[in-house]
RNA sequence: GGGCGGUUAGCUCAGCGGUAGAGCACUACGUUGACAUCGUAGGGGUCACUGGUUCGAUCCCAGUACCGCCCA
């Protein structure tokens, strides 16, 4: 049965795909035939996702290693998976019940029915990105696929059993009790959207327009100081007599939570001033809070007026100063970033503030974090119209610091308050997109400065390799001054923190409330804490986690620790570097020994996609367009260690075509019997072979296999794709099939039969070694080809090296290519038709020469459209010459050639030759070079200007024959 | 501001001490019994700049310019 023309990726591939899961294919052990295990982790989408351009690109990666090792006999498995991740379902959720008109918010119906309605969400169109990836021809085995919140009590029967649950909240337990995590009141990012703390890796610090205003915070009692300001040179340019402190800010919603203002011990301007107290400007006129005036070496002399307002709760670096200082810090909003509603009135928590102030009451964090500073009139108030709301109080009461108008008619004495628009960098939640408000809450902390330190010191030693190496770099730089982690989230779909409370605070960290009952006596009323973890907390297990731990199953004890991790340079802290320390503080083993990092794969202009944009490359839509080899291929050429990732469908598109090319070279094979006729072995007796063509391909098939395992080994991607590109379609579809043709089509049965086994066995040598790149089109082909006793999927990948190499028969070969080259060259520029057979002359051969044109003459006269070869002992005038080495033949062109035509193709490689005997004579010539450069290449060098002379002298001869003419 | 990286053909990118490469695009020719999703040939590069190391630098080192990314 004759192949199709083409092939037809869109029904093939779900055919194949499903063939290869149903038999098993994919499965953990799959098709080993050693002890030796290669495992990858698949880092676990959200549940919400869908197969993104750099999920593809990722999976390809992932799958062409699996795929690889394998077929090469090793114990497999890639283990696909799940996240739950927190905010994003909950959000998907909560569109949900949008949609289907349930008119209660999440915040309005208990905990355990909106969990189920998660639960229900998820069944019902979670994990679509599963699917999608199988499209992609992801060798995953499915069977194992896990879920981070797999076994938790809420999921319901129909759940896939597991214990993720319960490895997360064993861990937890465990870091508990080694006080490896803890609770505590800290300023974290706050995300006013979701109402929850997020970590600060969650966090988008972008340049936006911004205004900084300046007030004048006026000096209690009626105190005033000579404010002196000075050039860089150290000359007065201003004295004035002040009764007040210029204060410059972007955010003037946080003065009410002003504990103090800061200024730099070296900054004279203010030394005459510290230590006296300053007013906030706003609030009511008989309750102004007076705060002092402190040093700290945190304000910036040169920045503003050089003296901060010091906002302990509501800014990180204001945080530290009121840390330092012992600066009461002052929580200003609620949850949704509005202004606090809550406490006394502001009559009364003035007061106690101004107690605090004086020095005449002593304070705690937590009654503080309890005080309702904001004016009655500003509560209740969104952040931002609070500042609004501010802004235009200050600048009535006339305490704004103004400045000359510049729109001012001449004249006139105008002045405006000082507003000074500014680029600010502002925090914003990744998810949310909104702006992230510090906040100081109680939350639940990694105390990760207490394990990083196996963390660092696995990649120091090298038992973890981060490739590009640049990433290690990024790797320290990260955990030398890594922050606790915040792993606490106000949500509710996620693993809840498995502490409980009693009324006094007491808490009781346990497995589960029995124990917890137990810990904290039968008759103490518990609570747990309604919060849940981060889930990059319960993904940092995931090598462990979907391996069974802490059962010790068979899994574990095989697959880990696992091979290469896979995954985007963006999460290297998120997840890599958290799952490393992780793993070391939990099983006291590393995870992986490789980790592999990638960019952000963009659009073939480098943009990042964006909706908005409108540049999203879906990968889906590659496959339905050009298959999914195509973009496996072209995803796999661009992985470049460390290279920018651009996404062209241009491209794709050629790597489709170059499997149509792969496809017809098959269908050449399988017209001319290749397949009918006795097969080679897998790996052939290269002595046997009698076809110098024959054994050409042969070496240069075992070639590529070496510089293919090599490539992948060094997860070279795109040299294993650039290689298997350039070998099938270079030398296999360009060469080798044509110089087949007369041998297949010739009187000689013995060559004929050698030629069908040698063309079988190479075609499949090129679907072996292209299958983990491109594994539809081959294993297609693969069971199209001829009966088989495996799938292409579990095929034997091939061992075989140097010893193929005939270096007789590459010599021949190679210079027969480089003759039908000259010849084809010549003939083009000289604009001889492409159909008329010209004659070809020659004046001298050697052995080797007259051998190769002797044996493959049939082929050379066929390829090069030559009539016939006439030996001479002069070239005729009009005669256009072609140097091979050892030979020199001549076409007769006499009533075509055009002479200026030929003199310049001539001149123009002699002047590169020249250029490049320029080059070895003087190396050859300097004496420093011959006695300092490698023998070697000394020698290599003489043996280059021995041929190049030759060369040189032929050409000469030529240009001196066509001078003649003229 | 700190850290990491980049600058090679029109475009996208490999390469990396010893003749500058690929794909795409471009130009010309061509339906020769696998393939027009093709074939043949061709044009196109002071390897950003300036110094240094070296017998020799696109490659190593230093600096400059420009461009990215991450962190403040």
């Amino acid at each position: 049965m004759a192949l199709e023309k083409n092939f037809d990726a869109a029904s093939a591939e779900t055919r194949l795909y499903t063939m290869w899961e149903k038999s098993g294919c994919f499965a953990a052990g799959a098709n080993a035939s050693r002890k030796d295990t290669f495992c990858i982790m698949l880092p676990p989408p959200n549940v919400t996702g869908h197969l993104h351009v750099g999920h593809a690109f990722n999976h390809t990666l992932m799958d062409i290693l699996t795929r690889w090792k394998r077929m090469q006999g090793y114990d497999t498995l890639w283990q696909p998976g799940l996240d739950h991740a927190g905010i994003a379902t909950q959000l998907m959720v909560e569109k949900q019940m949008a949609e289907d008109g349930e008119n209660r918010k999440r915040s309005e119906m208990p905990r355990d029915e909106f969990l189920t309605k998660v639960w229900e969400w998820k069944g019902d169109k979670g994990g679509i990105i599963e699917q999608q990836a199988r499209r992609l021809g992801d060798s995953m085995d499915w069977s194992r696929s896990a879920f981070t919140m797999s076994g938790a009590k809420t999921a319901p029967q129909s759940e896939k059993p597991g214990n993720f649950h319960d490895a997360v909240l064993k861990v937890f337990v465990e870091m508990y009790n080694k006080g490896l995590v803890y609770r505590g009141k800290r300023l974290v990012n706050w995300d006013p959207h979701f109402e929850t703390a997020i970590s600060d890796l969650e966090v988008e610090n972008i340049e936006v327009d911004g205004l900084m205003w300046h007030f004048k915070y006026p000096l209690a009692d009626g105190e005033t100081y000579e404010y002196v300001e000075k050039d860089e040179h150290g000359a007065v340019i201003l004295i004035e007599t002040r009764d007040y402190i210029s204060i410059a800010t972007t955010r003037p919603e946080t003065m009410l939570g002003d504990g103090a203002v800061a200024v730099h011990p070296s900054d004279t301007r203010y030394a005459s001033i510290v230590g006296k107290f300053c007013e906030i400007p706003v609030g009511p006129k008989e309750h102004r809070r007076l705060i002092p005036i402190i040093t700290d070496a945190y304000p910036d002399p040169d920045f503003g007026s050089g003296a901060v307002k010091i906002t302990g709760a509501h800014d990180f670096n204001d945080y530290q100063v009121a840390k330092r200082g012992g600066i009461p810090m002052y929580a200003l909003m609620d949850t949704r970033g509005a202004m606090r509603s809550d406490g006394k009135a502001y009559a009364q928590e003035a007061v106690i503030a101004q107690n605090i102030a004086n020095g005449d009451l002593a304070f705690d964090d937590e009654t503080v974090a309890g005080m309702n500073l904001v004016p009655d009139n500003y509560r209740g108030l969104d952040r931002f119209a609070a500042r609004r709301k501010i802004v235009a109080d200050i600048t009535a009461e006339g305490n704004a610091v103004m400045t000359a108008n510049p729109k001012a008619e001449e004249g006139e004495q105008n002045f405006i308050p000082l507003v000074e628009k500014k680029s600010i960098m502002q925090p914003f939640g990744d998810r949310s997109k909104v702006v992230i408000e510090p906040m100081l809450t109680d939350q639940w902390f990694v105390d990760s400065n207490k394990i990083v330190g196996p963390a660092l010191d696995a990649v120091q030693s090298g038992q973890i390799k981060i490739m590009p190496e640049s990433g290690e770099k990024v790797y320290y730089h990260w955990l030398e001054n890594i922050e606790p982690w915040c792993i606490s989230r106000q949500l509710w779909w996620g693993h809840q923190i498995p502490v409980w409370y009693d009324k006094d605070g007491g808490q009781y960290c346990a497995e589960n409330e029995a124990v917890a009952q137990n810990m904290a006596g039968e008759d103490t009323i518990i609570t747990r804490d309604p919060d849940v973890l981060d889930t990059w907390f319960s993904s940092g297990l995931w090598p462990i986690g979907t391996l069974g731990w802490p059962d010790k199953t068979e899994a574990l004890e095989k697959y880990f620790a696992t091979d290469v991790l896979i995954t985007g340079q963006d999460i290297l802290f998120f997840w890599v570097a958290r799952m490393i320390m992780m793993q070391l503080a939990v099983v006291d083993e590393i995870p992986f020994h490789t980790v592999y990092l990638h960019q952000l794969v963009r659009d073939a202009n480098g943009e990042k996609m964006s909706k908005t944009r409108g540049n999203v490359i879906d990968p889906i839509d590659m496959i339905d367009s050009y298959g999914a080899d195509a973009l496996r291929m072209s995803n796999a050429s661009m992985a470049a260690l460390g290279g920018v990732l651009k996404i062209s469908e241009d491209r794709i598109k050629g790597y489709r075509n170059f499997g149509t090319k792969l496809w017809n070279a098959s269908r050449f094979a399988e017209m001319n019997g290749a397949y009918e006729a006795t097969r080679l072995s897998s790996v052939p007796d290269i002595k046997a072979i009698e076809e110098p063509l024959n054994k050409w391909i042969i070496g240069e098939t075992a070639r590529t296999r070496i510089q293919v395992d090599n490539a992948l080994h060094a997860y070279r991607f795109n040299d294993a794709a650039n290689t298997l590109y350039a070998f099938v379609w270079g030398k296999v579809c360009d060469w080798y099939v044509e110089f087949s043709k007369p041998l297949l089509s010739g009187e000689d049965p013995v060559a004929k039969a050698e030629t069908q086994a040698t063309m079988a066995w190479v075609i499949d040598q090129c679907l072996v070694l292209l299958h983990p790149i491109m594994p539809f089109i081959t294993e297609e082909l693969w069971t199209e080809l001829s009966q088989r006793s495996k799938m292409l999927i579990h095929a034997d990948w091939p061992t075989y090296g140097l010893e193929l190499v005939d270096l007789d028969a590459d010599g021949e070969i190679n210079w027969v290519i480089a003759l039908i080259e000259e010849v084809r060259s010549v003939r083009m520029q000289m604009h001889v038709p492409a159909g008329t057979k010209i004659p070809m002359l020659v004046t001298a051969m050697d052995k080797q020469s007259f051998r190769a044109w002797d044996r493959n003459k049939v082929l050379i006269k066929k390829l090069a459209r030559i009539d016939h070869l006439e030996k001479t002992s002069s070239f005729p005038k009009g005669c256009a010459t072609i140097t091979v080495s050892g030979a020199s033949f001549g076409l007769p062109l006499a009533d075509l050639i055009d002479i200026d035509e030929e003199r310049a193709r001539l001149q123009k490689s002699l002047d590169k030759l020249n250029k490049e005997l320029g080059g070895l004579r003087g190396r050859v010539n300097n004496p420093k070079f011959m006695a300092s450069a490698p023998e070697t290449v000394v020698n290599e060098t003489r043996a280059n200007l021995l041929l190049r002379e030759e060369e040189e002298a032929q050409m000469k001869a030529a240009l001196d024959r066509l001078a003649d003419i003229a």
